[in-house]
DNA sequence: CAGCATCCGATTTGATACTG
DNA sequence: CAGTATCAAATCGGATGCTG
């Protein structure tokens, strides 16, 4: 058994390996603006189940993206943060939203004019 | 009918919702590079089939990203090659880079050196 | 070579019920 | 509230065979 973590040559490979996942960017995107309980994620992500977002959950939290913090009230409170691995991950959630950004510009300005037919 | 393309709110989301998705992150990868056969994607994205793999990229024509060139030749050729929009997302995938780069200077550095157990 | 069509099993997902 | 468990349904994916 080797004990090295074995990751892809192409360092995109690697990192779309930890985050090519559409609900994966879309949580990271959430909790870059701070700690986020997980009702708040689950309204936020419409159209998720609650076991495919634990799932997620689960697997950035394996994966060193996210720090799952359970309080011990009633009833309970689970936040999720980014550790600093996931926040160094800011950057591609950056390049994401400026690229929507342009494109929605483009988008509106290229298409035809907003048109009621019938 | 409304015909303005109705995109998410959410600049990410958009973008998501165009490459949110391994094998499209890593077409753009190879596509980056200049034009490709589909047998070069096909030997490069190593596990992909055939169907899956030509599903992406006709959803990828679809949504202008790549431009698609039949050349009429014998036996018949075919390339991929990026669009302007398609090009527009180079930082996307270099900041992936940037981050799986950094991140596996992390993990080479942090974990266990190399050891065989048993 | 670069596909498309089809079949079919594997995986993922959604809905529901239940719990600390 | 934030899950886990379960099961049926839907989707995905691979294999195969065929075509321009």
């Amino acid at each position: 058994m080797i004990v090295k973590k074995d990751l892809p040559d192409c360092p995109v490979a690697t990192t779309v390996g930890l985050i090519g996942n559409k609900w994966k960017l879309l949580i990271l995107r959430d909790v870059l603006t701070g700690p986020k309980r997980f009702g708040e994620l689950h309204r936020s992500l419409t159209g998720i189940s609650q076991k495919v977002l634990t799932e997620n959950l689960r697997s950035m939290e394996k994966d060193g993206l996210l720090k799952r913090t359970v309080f011990p009230e009633v009833p309970p409170r689970v936040e999720y943060m980014l550790s600093e691995l996931g926040t160094s991950m800011r950057p591609i959630i950056h390049q994401l939203e400026e690229w929507g950004i342009g494109y929605k510009e483009i988008m509106t300005r290229t298409e035809t004019p907003t048109i009621r037919t019938a």
